[in-house]
DNA sequence: TATGAATGAGGCTTCATTCAT
DNA sequence: AATGAATGAAGCCTCATTCAT
């Protein structure tokens, strides 16, 4: 057995380490349930998949429903998280708007867990979220952000009046949204291969078009 | 006692007619696959409410993978039946392109087996899309009229030049899709009801000037 | 192998007997829950013991807590059954009651599966018997076979007046019941076999005195 | 997570008391058990209503079986205590025997932890008390004082002759413990609320009765 | 064409207990 | 004397599916 590499991460070790088994286990979960659906994750998957033991799934998570919660208020964070740092203050507002654009598009490209985890969520008719007291929260400052932009825009004549910023946020997520989730299908159906980059530079030079032309004055 | 039922109610009894019996079947399965997905639909739960016994299901559709299968690709042939109706080379290419639009908000609307079987269908990879040769078939048309309707639009110098059908195509089913899509998430996260009609009507008006603006000359 | 013996009855060959199937479980699951109690008893080992398998236990019963619920049932049943046969309407007052406490005497005894489900379920605050509604109807003559005799011993004078029918069933109960439920705590406590027929006999003898002697005028 | 605790709320902390943390324990054992029996009780529970740890549960008690064990012999040891105090000598044999089972009726019904985990222990064949060295010995005195008290009586005439005080101890001990341990089951069935202060008040003088008349001469 | 009975495999969860500090 | 983290074994239950009639 001479090619037996040696394992440098030892994996079965009483190792006392409460934060970093959550964070492997959620990880690990995460991509389970995005891959396979609520239903469709197995324990028994994550749990081989993992530093520890299933044992330890219910230790720290109690059960399958919450470690799905969980996750689902993980993927919430790291996406929302991200956002905090765009400084759009000091643009004009078409361009602060058209870079929000643009990074929504790239974020939701980035952050698949999110948009998988959330179309599981609506398949389960949005039932966890109810349960959830950190969601709501997270997601505050993303339509106070875009109000904002917008109210410039129009206090500028640049863009028309009449618009609710959430009805934005709405047209925003919807194109950004569907080009992750439904990329598969829409693949497959028309026979077009939405993954290049030059494929979605273009989309997401369309998707910022469409909302500037519907703001535009 | 759960799976033994109470042999006083009979169930409708032996009825002779192999395609009301599938047809019946399909519904009660596509209530369920839709409600639950995949992985969370239950042979069980869908033979308890047919006319028929659980025996038939795999009489007829051999396993619930295949069953699946038949209800999306009923799923896709309801949603694409429905659209030959429309006849839209009398109008105008801005008129043809708004009736389109709206018929195709309204549709996703009216058909929300269909958007969420293939938001199914997109929690497992569109999987099963790959084993159907129905379903490309179906699809054909719909980019076709709508390419009609667009270089309609560009000879008559009231649509820019461009933007490719499919394209278009793509942004439309993103804002009518994640419409229905998602409404459960979004409704709850930003507390706002999106389910009335006067709310959807609103959308629906925001989904076509967005449209209309986008490909504006 | 010369001394296989032929197995007459063949265990997993698939016998459509649900009744049979029913009654095997039953009794299997009873043994189980009388040895063990509610807690302590264990699916698999019933599984282990039925001619079918576990399966089989959840198709029937559903989870262990109604298949417990069954069994108690089930004791109370068994145990009213035989009462029925005692005719004591041409017996005097004093040897209706007489026969009356040797035969709940002997049948406590011959049904210990009765007296220790009745433990298992008081330990357990009596909370299944709420979940039963066969079990109240299985008691009602009982009570109207003793007042009957206890009224005309009163009415011949040979039974003193102001005893409620209900506390003498509860006394006679009381020892009854004693004998088999605590038989062995008190067996080892106070180093004294009460295992056998001539002891037995002496405190079925005794039970007899101290109703009579009780009721006397 | 339900094994976790939170955080913030410190349990209270650090007592280097062990002969307080033990009795702790016990106490909180003994409801667990006395409520659930031996297999349903469950360490996590016991562990969460101490004042200490599950660790410290192993650390005094070794294991589940010897912590039962262990509340089963203070059960004995606590009803057995109380006892003592009766000071029957200068009575005379009718008073001192009416009051002692006045007494064994009140002391079974203010001790149900006593009745409740003999039963358990029945429930288990009595296999527990066999490994006890304790409980054998609290028990010599009882019979001893009631075969006093009864040869007394016979000799003064009162009582008839050939009673054992065994049996008559065993006759006692029926009626007194199935008062506390059917209670639940025979009020259920029964419909008849025994808890009340005159319900009780009533079944004792019968008991009491039960017991003068059976010896009676 | 139809059905109730039956099932192996595998799912989720919980138990008493021990380790590392 | 005390503790939070960790665990193997085993518990209960459910799944899609097939058999016997």
């Amino acid at each position: 057995m001479a090619e037996v590499k040696p394992k440098t991460k030892t994996k079965k070790t009483r190792q006392q380490d409460p934060e970093g088994t959550k964070r492997n286990i959620t990880e690990v979960a995460m991509r389970e349930f995005v891959n396979r659906g609520l239903s469709g994750a197995r324990i028994d998957e994550i749990a081989a998949n993992t530093n520890t033991s299933k044992r330890m799934i219910y230790y720290y998570f109690g059960d399958k429903d919450r470690l799905y919660l969980h996750c689902l208020e993980e993927a919430y964070r790291e996406i929302r998280d991200g956002e905090t740092a765009l400084k759009l203050d000091h643009l004009t507002p078409k361009d602060a708007l058209k870079k929000l654009v643009e990074y929504t598009f790239e974020h939701n490209n980035n952050h698949p867990n999110f948009v998988r985890m959330v179309m599981i969520e609506n398949i389960h008719h949005g039932s966890f979220i109810d349960r959830s007291d950190i969601i709501q929260k997270l997601n505050a400052t993303v339509v106070n952000d875009l109000e904002e932009i917008y109210l410039r825009g129009v206090e500028e004549g640049v863009f028309r009046k009449g618009i609710e910023a959430i009805d934005l946020h709405w047209h925003i997520s919807a194109l950004c949204f569907f080009n992750v989730s439904n990329r598969d299908t829409f693949t497959k159906i028309f026979e077009k291969n939405l993954n290049s980059d030059a494929e979605q530079a273009k989309l997401c030079q369309q998707v910022v078009a469409m909302i500037m032309r519907f703001v535009a004055a």
